[in-house]
DNA sequence: CATGAATGAGGATTCATTCAT
DNA sequence: AATGAATGAATCCTCATTCAT
């Protein structure tokens, strides 16, 4: 009984750093970009020594697959929220949507631009489940536009809704991660601005009449 | 007049030295991020010395603008060609945006990726000229939608051509480039799909009637 | 009474501890040079845990005495063994060292070859009272030539005696361990023929009428 | 012409790096082991910089061929002398050889140690043409002793003196480089009266009246 | 006592940049 | 001008050792 304690105060402690370095790593890249970061900085944010982080992560890149859970966790916590968060019409949902999503990104901007980037440059740091888990959770946003399907006027309104979810994701991540550059910067509206028109791009074409 | 020929030979070799490393790095970023190329291995796939490339350039950034530039000219070229190239209605101008922006990211997907995700790395690689330009390219695609605008509900068509614009890029690129990737797959919709529902929002935003 | 028996569990578990640690050593070093076996890697193939090595050994050097005590052990038993099956002449008797002693090195080949490297490397793992103890061991074999010692013509027979082992276990070291390198491969002869020349060698220098 | 010389120049500034790198390693291996010589320390000694190391040698093994090559043309150098030092008798040529043989292995023992455990512990730094050569200069020792084939008395004088060899050198090597360790403590001879008593062994073996 | 997480000094290694040839 | 050898700061990484649990 003891020895379990122990062994569970070990890893707890054990987890706390992995926590700690996680948490430095988050930190840094909200001023600075993954390549540009040291071990040795991280550590010293994390307030551990640099062997710590290698009893733990064979280097650098290994964090990344934790970074992107520890992101896919809080992805999943504000998806719950928002469905805890029900609208009177597809039309405030939409808006609703789109306003949380961006301030959703901004919160995450740092961590989001690296995971972003560096699963581009190397697939293999996103496993096929983690992909199947993120796609279920942009599925659980799709679906929670699906249950205004009443207000929905296109003729096959899952894949609309899956669409539209695609379109809001893609246009707010180049909004905010990177307003300065292309394509960000064939419209010059402010981030407020994009949002009420990306949020009129999507009901328009949720709910309007089609041939 | 010899020495105006040396002159010219030597400018010759020049260029060649100049093209000869842009090669070899857009090669190497095929396969491997822009940080971890280093000098010795361009200089070397070019078969020159990295006394020659510093003789050229300041450093490894100062390459990219270059290759940026090859590709700004032939994203003007297909613009232009576009503008050649009028419909009848803004329907089918739309729909043939779609498809041409589709098919020209494909051709370019290579030389893309690299930019599109090192723009993101190194902000400071693309001149505020060279983004001015790009924006001006942009602008262009706006305008020519903007030739109907009597077709156009919205009641700033201006604005809504250019968001139209920057919601087409960003979204053929993300299935062009990154189909298996967050947020793509978000959208289970094969290439063509994508291309005809991306149709429809486009032109529901920009012709549907608004509050 | 309980308490003396908790005393001697005590102590077989940590005598069990000892025998662990010193066969993962003895494994290990196989095919490891001693300098590149972490502590880390002992302990893992003891399986017990690095405070554990660490209340029991200094650090890793002071493994080596006791490995190369169990092997003492077992030179003394070979030693005594030879005492006790004399023969009628010199010749004989040498004959017979070289043959044994071949024998001998070879049933033991892979720890001696850790301990004769090892103790060059690292010429402290061995106690001044363990090389004393060596030493008398090979007065022994010396002794045992002494005994016939109205057949040996040096003018000093006792330090012939002790050349004649010297150079017994200098050679054949060389040619049953290391027969493929320096300076074995300066004679050609199979592990028979070098024992018959050996014996020659030895006899001619024992026997020989001298100046 | 030019061009030609400019590159030989830098072969020549090139080569000078390596034999700087290779007598620091030779000078350090005078006082300490080759496996607590660190890199940087190699490069202080040599008056180069760490990174000069690295563009000629992938890590520290790597210089052990090097060594051993350097080693070889030396050893090459000290036979040739030999040869041309030929002595009235082979009784005195066997003492000449003893004697020369130990102020050589003196002169090198830093080296020497460093290789003949090396090469025990990692044969592959050794390439079998190496060994070969090596088994060639040991060849042309024994050649050496073959010259006074008339006062050997042994029915196989080739193979008798390809034997002396072997024993000269392995004795040599304990004796020079591990006096203090086994076997060399098996006899308490000093350096000089080992050669005298190794002397007396090759003489006899050699020209000893055998069955 | 045993455990194994944490430490951090020490050494290895890389690579942009300079500069003698 | 071109070359590529040399530089050394910056960073990576290991591992013996300590110590809280």
């Amino acid at each position: 009984m003891q020895e379990d304690s122990i062994i569970e105060a070990k890893q707890a402690r054990s987890q706390q750093t992995q926590k700690k370095l996680l948490a430095a790593l988050s930190d840094s890249l909200t001023t600075q970009f993954f390549e540009h970061i040291s071990i040795a900085h991280i550590t010293e944010q994390a307030g551990v020594s640099v062997g710590t982080f290698y009893r733990r992560f064979k280097n650098k890149e290994t964090l990344l697959p934790y970074l992107y859970q520890d992101f896919s966790e809080q992805f999943k916590d504000w998806v719950s929220a928002l469905e805890g968060n029900k609208q009177g019409s597809l039309s405030d949902q939409i808006a609703l949507l789109v306003t949380e999503c961006n301030a959703f990104l901004h919160a995450h901007a740092g961590v989001l631009r690296t995971l972003h980037l560096n699963s581009r440059l190397y697939p293999e740091i996103l496993t096929k489940s983690q992909l199947f888990e993120r796609s279920h959770d942009y599925q659980q946003l799709a679906a929670l536009l699906m249950t205004y399907s009443t207000e929905i006027s296109h003729s096959k309104p899952k894949i609309a809704c899956e669409m539209a979810i695609f379109m809001l994701i893609s246009n707010l991540i180049e909004k905010v991660l990177y307003s300065e550059l292309t394509p960000a910067i064939a419209s010059p509206l402010s981030e407020e601005e994009n949002q009420q028109e990306l949020t009129l791009v999507l009901q328009n074409y949720l709910q309007s009449p089609q041939a």
